[in-house]
RNA sequence: GGGCGAGUGGCGGAAUGGCAGACGCGCCGGCCUUAGGAGCCGGUGUCCCGUGAGGGACGUGAGGGUUCGAGUCCCUCCUCGCCCA
């Protein structure tokens, strides 16, 4: 049994009391400037970036989930010797200030202003090491500018441009891009209001040119799902571009050509009909006058009908013939055309080839129509002719029937050698097409960055000269307690003079996207406050691409992707060389409410960190969300267990004040455990430090925070049980708390920190930051142990533990395992017939027949 | 409907194909304390056998397979989450 108990006479230690210590160490860190990184600084430059937080004045706990580990790496990394800069910023345009405002009757920028300082304050209490002074606020015109100065390059570039379209509108926000419309409700992804349909005109930047290029994900590391919806979200699609021609009748010449994109040519002598979407352009030419009433009637039904109305697979097909036909170019057959609700305009070329016989929605249609289903592409053995449901999948060894002279080839072979035949005659062409579109940057909103161009009467859309630039946001915003824009009624704002003539002029009032902000502070948190120009190219060149970016998993086509076209768009611009923005990304999970909603005041389901770290301090609400559970995780919040952290850093303030020393010989001393004699003691305290330092220094890296913890806490169990003993206090006990304090600094910071001072003071030595120190190194012959327990298995299950010496051979392991009393008795006898060593010698397995 | 991921004690979770449940919470017992929602020590997957020390069987969503050995690999299925339709 181990002694624990305290001498009488024992002075009780100062009590542990973060409220003490914590302020008064950050104000020091601040005096010192320990968290300035110098930028120009040329050695082991170390970027380490977290997603800006949006300031949406909820605050909580989420946010210091997603930074305290990013924070202990910053530390972890520093210990190593590198020059770490961890900046911070804010995203500060954007909805939910402008939502507010309405609501309040305030101003955006106000309500954005007074929620950033709230949070400065709340972030400052996590003891980060922050740069604050590279601090970047996107809504400051100092940086908005820059937006507006970019988009003018992009314009002369030819990678902005202006176009019309039918856009997703969503009534409380304005314009959508694709992305922010979600499910098949289609949502607006921040209100949930319906989206719908819109025609206007709208600002567009060309990133589909780079689509290619974004499939290459040779330069940047994303976790896996992240790379996956990414490429699916581009959506690349190989196939052919194929001409058809109208067949000439009474009504119509023919001749006119009907341009289909299809990812089976494979499938094209299994055309027995085409599609046009009811808007298609060529509808109005081909329909046969006593069809006119029909189809027509027919597009206007359609055009009620929502996208995703028009594609549900459950729903029955419906369509109308217009009375016309096209010819075949790979055999010149003749087959009906109609039009029909599930072929979308915008999609594509807005026209099908249907071949039922190898496509699910063709197939359907087929049946209702009751036409002609011939199968083109058929596994060996497969003749009959009856068939029963469209054959989409795809297998290595089909091959085509009833395809002419291509009859007998292997599909794939097949489908490139009708598209090189229809080439040949100008009939086709292999084409390839995305499902990315070009980037919507156009808003109808107050708050964010003004599009930098005037409308003139007579000259058009001219850009504002770049002296003129920032283009300001009005002080003063009237809202008129409606969601409209009210720069369309700021006349202040919209009458200007054009800068081509002394005429009047209108200002643009459309605003930015404010994934434009996101997608380049990074490079500007490296010369926040530069004045002739966005970035500063010695230093982007320097210290990015950014070694590690760790954010939310939900941005992985959002954010993640347009701030990898922006920067290749300032690459191509020749504002900088890198091709990716970030060498490694890394989600961290999402802390939900109690209740496992999204914490939000709305739902009311908000942990504020402020209370705990009033109770805890800020050290153990840090170290107890790093603790949680792996980091990818996330999950809902849950306080329980908040406490044992906080007992831990008790003890291990216990343990660095106090060892508790006994003299040898001392009644009160406590025998060591297991019957260790004084020797064993020391050694194994060394061997439990320098194997947890080996762990915990793997676990950092590898961002496993939970079980880093959880070795930490195994190894102050460890001194716990010494403490009180004669080793306690001695050589060994000193370095293993020592290293203690130096693995949980990273985590721990305050606590660490006025422990380590106090540790210097007592021995006389000058004052140095722990977090200045190096990282400790591993010393594996101490950490090595004399002797290990094997666990020895009869058939797989084990039956017995031995102890053997470490160095022990094959044949004595062996010897060893089948002497062991235990062993016997379950042999009873038997001779094994094989005996496996597993792992080095880890484990014994005998194997004997039963 | 398709793609991806995950299912382990009362709870959060741990485990390069090699002792399942580390570490922590909670709970139980003991110690200490004027007191405690403080501290310290011990116990704690389920079932069975044994007065006892101890021993045995079962056990990682379900079922099958590969292997000397499966939470881990493979197949089928169920449930949940995310993304896309």
């Amino acid at each position: 049994m181990t002694q624990t108990q305290q001498p009488k006479e024992r002075t009780r230690i100062e009590r542990y009391d973060p409220a003490s210590i914590e302020p008064r160490w950050q104000a020091r860190w601040d005096e010192l400037g320990l968290h300035r990184t110098d930028l120009e600084g040329a050695r082991n430059r170390y970027y380490l970036l977290t997603m800006y937080p949006y300031p949406s004045g909820d605050i909580h706990i989420g946010h210091w989930y997603i930074k305290t580990p990013t924070d202990a790496i910053a530390r972890f990394r520093r210990m190593h010797g590198f020059n770490v800069f961890l900046p911070i910023g804010f995203d500060a345009f954007g909805l939910p200030a402008e939502n507010a405002a309405i609501r309040n009757n305030i101003n955006p920028r106000d309500w954005t202003m007074s929620n950033i300082a709230n949070m400065r304050r709340q972030l400052r209490r996590m003891g980060a090491t922050f740069d604050w002074d590279a601090e970047v606020v996107t809504c400051d015109p100092e940086y908005y500018r820059w937006n507006q100065w970019f988009f003018l390059q992009f314009l002369k570039a030819g990678l902005a441009y202006r176009a019309k379209s039918a856009v997703d509108w969503c009534p409380n926000d304005g314009t959508l891009a694709r992305e922010q419309v979600e499910g098949t409700e289609r949502r607006c992804w921040r209100c949930g209001a319906k989206v719908e349909k819109r025609e206007l005109e709208q600002w567009y930047l060309r990133v589909t040119k780079y689509a290619d290029e974004l499939l290459d994900f040779s330069e940047i590391e994303f976790p896996e799902p992240v790379r996956v919806m990414q490429t699916n979200w581009i959506g690349r699609s190989e196939g052919g571009e194929i001409v058809f021609e109208s067949a000439p009748s009474e009504h119509h010449p023919g001749g006119e050509e009907i341009r289909v994109f299809t990812t089976r040519p494979d499938t094209l002598f299994g055309a027995t009909f085409m599609v046009l979407a009811p808007e298609h352009p060529l509808v109005a030419t081909l329909t046969a006058p006593d069809r006119r009433a029909e189809v027509e009637a027919y597009a206007a039904r359609a055009a009620a009908e929502t996208e995703i109305e028009r594609l549900s697979t459950e729903r029955e097909k419906t369509g109308v013939a217009i009375g016309a036909e096209a010819i075949n170019p790979v055999n010149g057959e003749r087959i009906p055309i109609f039009v029909a609700d599930y072929v979308l305009a915008g999609y594509g070329t807005g026209a099908i080839m249907a071949v039922p016989a190898h496509d699910e929605r063709d197939f359907e249609f087929a049946l209702r129509f009751g036409l002609p289903i011939r199968r083109v592409v058929a596994r060996p053995g497969q003749t009959d002719d009856n068939v029963a449901e469209a054959y989409a999948a795809h297998a290595d060894d089909e091959i085509l029937v009833n395809s002419g002279d291509f009859s007998g080839l292997p599909a794939d072979e097949g489908g490139r050698r009708i598209v090189a035949d229809l080439a040949a005659r100008g009939k086709g062409r292999p084409a390839v097409t995305y499902r990315l579109r070009d980037w919507l940057i156009s808003r109808q909103r107050y708050w964010g960055t003004p599009i930098p161009v005037i409308h003139c009467e007579i000259h058009g859309i001219v850009p504002v000269p770049d002296e003129d630039l920032p283009v300001l946001l009005p002080e003063t915003v009237d809202y008129a307690g409606s969601g409209v824009n009210p720069l369309t009624r700021d006349e202040a704002f919209l009458n200007v003079t054009c800068p081509l003539g002394d005429h009047p002029a209108r200002r643009e009032t459309d605003t930015m996207d404010t994934f434009i902000d996101s997608s380049w502070y990074w490079y500007r948190y490296l010369s926040p406050n530069k004045t002739d120009g966005p970035i500063d190219p010695d230093m982007v060149e320097a210290w990015t691409p950014v070694e590690q970016y760790t954010g939310g998993a939900e941005h992985a086509v959002m954010h993640l992707l347009y701030a990898r076209e922006f920067t290749k768009m300032l690459r191509d611009l020749g504002l900088m060389q890198q091709n990716e923005p970030w060498k490694r990304v890394f989600n961290q999970g999402q802390i939900l409410g109690a209740d496992g909603e999204r914490m939000s005041k709305s739902r009311g389901n908000v942990q504020d960190p402020d209370e705990l770290v009033s109770r805890y301090g800020a050290d153990t609400v840090r170290l107890f969300l790093m603790f949680m559970g792996p980091w990818d995780q996330g999950g809902p919040w849950s306080p329980s267990g908040i406490g044992g952290v906080h007992r831990f850093l008790n003890r291990v303030w216990a343990l660095a004040l106090d060892p508790h020393y006994v003299e040898p010989g001392d009644p009160d001393a406590g025998s060591l455990p297991d019957g260790q004699d004084v020797a064993a003691a020391r050694a194994a305290l060394r061997a439990a430090a320098h194997r947890t330092l080996r762990d915990v220094t793997a676990d950092y890296e590898a961002f496993h925070f939970n079980t880093m913890v959880a070795k930490l806490m195994e190894l102050s169990n460890t001194l716990f049980r010494y403490r009180g003993s004669v080793v306690a206090g001695g050589d060994e006990w000193d370095e293993a708390v020592r290293l203690l304090l130096l693995m949980l600094a990273p985590a721990a910071p305050h606590i660490t920190e006025e422990l380590w001072s106090r540790r210097l003071a007592a021995r006389g030595e000058p004052w140095h930051s722990i977090h200045e120190e190096r990282w400790p190194g591993v010393d594996e012959a101490a950490a090595a142990e004399s002797t290990r327990e094997v666990p020895v298995q009869v058939n797989g299950k084990v039956r017995d533990k031995i102890i053997v010496p470490a160095g022990i051979d094959a044949a004595g392991l062996e010897a060893a395992a089948l002497a062991a009393p235990r062993i016997q008795a379950v042999l009873a006898g038997r001779t094994p017939e094989r005996i496996i060593r597993a792992g080095g010698g880890r484990l014994v397995n005998l194997v004997v027949r039963e």
